[in-house]
DNA sequence: CGATAGTTTGAACTGACTCAAAACCCGTGG
DNA sequence: CCACGGGTTTTGAGTCAGTTCAAACTATCG
């Protein structure tokens, strides 16, 4: 019942409408289900892992640390999206993963994936969608840092958040719960952790969006669309397209 | 013959050995072969394309425009890389490509792709693989941008390079030949083409690289990597792995 | 109620930018 | 063979967005 309704269901339906043979195996994707603690490590840079998981509850992030200690968190990652899939073919991942709030995960083997490929075509080519969208959100976050200033990237980035939100069902019109701190707003953007605050209070005063206590609330969409060059086609999530 | 050992294939081996009947499939990519001058555009971002294509000859680069004029490419490509191979299953494509150099490429249909899994599931591992690797190489891009001061993107983004085109076999130990402008390196590094020009004075300077009438020549490659902070483990390329 | 994590603000600094102008390079046509 | 012109590279001077350092303030939780 709520595993035939899960996050991931929810958003490849914005892709394709899915059959009872693609239900059964992505259903079967959810066997193995784990709980892990915040601020847990799931995946280290590095280390070899033959598996991936789904996100169901909770937020997480990927990163890679520098040698000098920085850090860039890669991605944001929210109910329904994959964890590590990106690295399960590689000799060792190019990423960390960290749980950002309390989280459950399904464990998602390689050959789960690879399998369901000759198992349900239909399914496989939804789940390729979702990595290609994966990829087109690190697209545009790196067009975020390498040409946007800091407030557009902000706003960008709160908005597609909340985008990505409202595909699963989480949030409403007014805005979202962000369980995020500044440190892990200022490693994802691309700044201090002094200047994103500073960048806040500046939208905050401009009337355009509000983040304290642990709440986003926007105040004027389309003012911020506009401030950060939103536009968001490479999420391509308007409504099932059949084929 | 020449299709045999066609770049793609040579990339490839990097991550399996081909069978035969995945280097017949793999030759099926290569009908429909094009050929496009330099500054030609192939894929403009926010409109349909059914299609990729396979680069045998020549440079490209994948690119976004911001709505002040300003661009950010995305990744630069090279013989055996794919193009425009993420966006096919979108409504709309998310980027835009054009060719630097003149280039010579094969066109290959979304339903190439889609039916080569049923028919040749290795090759198909080893496109996913491939489709992996163009993204972690994006995920390091976005790194560079994030967190790395203009020096480290410079060289990390020429060693990268370096490693990219010794897979397919261009190259050699002294440097490569690299048809790209400042302008181009601007809008990779997410830098103005004015700065590119001191940073690239000051490696010359340091005798680290140069980058001079179209040839890129290492002189001091262990001193490069220690300032880039460059670790290829994300490239994957480190001999064919069987499985 | 003390400790720890996170937020907020100020002041001084700097890496990279913009603007502006030369110099160079190379293909083209007279 | 040389002059022209467009694209590219190079250099200088002044500016600014975002940084660092430092400190105070505010939650929250055992």
């Amino acid at each position: 019942m709520q595993i035939a309704h899960s996050a991931l269901t929810q958003k490849l339906s914005a892709f394709v409408v899915l059959s009872d043979t693609d239900l059964d195996t992505l259903a079967r994707f959810h066997r193995r289900r784990r709980s892990f603690a915040a601020g847990h490590s799931l995946i280290h840079e590095g280390q070899n892992h033959k598996s991936a998981f789904i996100l169901a509850e909770g937020w997480a992030c990927s990163y890679k640390m520098l040698p000098d200690g920085e850090r860039q968190i890669v991605g944001i990652q929210i109910a329904g999206d994959f964890l590590g899939l990106r690295s399960i073919l590689f000799r060792t991942s190019d990423h960390s993963l960290e749980a950002v709030t309390r989280i459950e995960a399904s464990e998602v083997l390689a050959s789960d994936i690879l399998d369901s490929f000759a198992q349900a075509p239909r399914l496989a080519t939804a789940v390729l969608w979702a990595a290609s969208r994966d990829e087109a959100m690190v697209v545009e976050h790196l067009v975020n840092l390498g040409r946007r200033s800091a407030e557009m990237r902000m706003a960008h980035f709160l908005l597609e958040l909340r985008a990505r939100l409202k595909l699963v069902g989480i949030g409403d019109a007014s805005g979202f719960d962000c369980p995020l701190t500044q440190y892990h707003l200022a490693d994802i953007l691309g700044l201090s952790a002094v200047h994103v605050n500073r960048v806040l209070r500046h939208l905050r005063e401009d009337g355009l969006v509000t983040f304290q206590k642990g709440r986003v609330m926007f105040h004027d969409i389309a003012a911020l669309g506009t401030l950060a060059g939103f536009d968001p086609d490479y999420l391509d999530q308007d409504g099932p397209l059949l084929r």
